[in-house]
DNA sequence: GTTATTGCAAACAATTTGCACCCAC
DNA sequence: GTGGGTGCAAATTGTTTGCAATAAC
């Protein structure tokens, strides 16, 4: 997996992600591993600046830096902001269009799919996404009620 | 599943979704019916103008509607939009997280899974997303040399 | 007449940008 | 010293809401 003939030219320089995160990068970074769930950019500056002081607007530059670098996810929550988590985690959901309430699952039955549509294509596939919407038997209730 | 005994109550009434749609509501969803590509409310608003008149308001409640009825699917586009569809398209993508262009994918393989779901969970399952992201070769190119 | 729908403009919220300052190399 | 990284505040953009006028039944 890793190079191990030559990795003497300066610092070490991967042929894929320019290397080096800045101190606050990582920070992000860090923060964003330590979440059990996608988060928002909001909530994650939020959970930052409990320990560290750091803008808002770097947290936001950091996430789109990480993302064109591979090392986050994306997914849109209910109310329309993004959700960030980390690429590593190869989690999908059923959601609730109504009320949010999202249920993990744990099947994930397209790893096999996205190797071979790497193979097809000239794209560099970071990571895929995977969810199931609709009802929960709640809000089924309450939308035949009121369907506002 | 469907009770049968009396649909003879008024103007027909099935189980799920609370039945007709307004002028507009018509209109909106027509519009969108009418579209190749998942598109966003604003562009929506612009199309239907062309030939109706109707309120950017209306569009995005209509959208608001039609989905918890389980009409419309969505996803998010790259710059943090809403892009709309028919629930009827069951496509999938392949995104440049860099420039947003996307490759239409024709297997879904998760057609059987959701069915499986559906068993399992008390949810009313309208649709999935399935989408895939990571950099088109030229965007992989230009990133390596300026990862902005 | 009562109730839901609509359009407009104002309000909101998430995100991005301009710019001056700071830090690492 | 130079170039990227950072914070703040202002600007922008997508979306939602209040309310009076309108259409549906």
């Amino acid at each position: 997996m890793q190079r191990n003939s030559v990795a003497k030219k300066s610092h070490s320089c991967p042929p894929q992600a320019p290397p080096r995160l800045s101190r606050q990068q990582q920070t992000v970074l860090n923060g964003l591993n330590q979440q059990p769930h996608p988060i928002s950019a909001q909530r994650l500056h939020r959970f930052l600046k409990q320990q560290h002081s750091i803008g808002l607007a770097t947290v936001y530059r950091t996430l789109e830096t990480l993302k064109l670098r591979g090392l986050v996810q994306i997914r849109a929550g209910v109310q329309g902001e993004s959700l960030y988590s980390s690429v590593e985690q190869d989690r999908h959901y059923l959601t609730c269009l109504r009320c949010g309430q999202s249920l993990v699952l744990d099947a994930c039955p397209v790893g096999e799919l996205q190797r071979q549509l790497q193979r097809t294509f000239p794209f560099k596939i970071y990571y895929h996404t995977l969810e199931f919407f609709g009802l929960c038997s709640l809000c089924k209730l309450q939308t035949s009620k009121n369907p506002s």
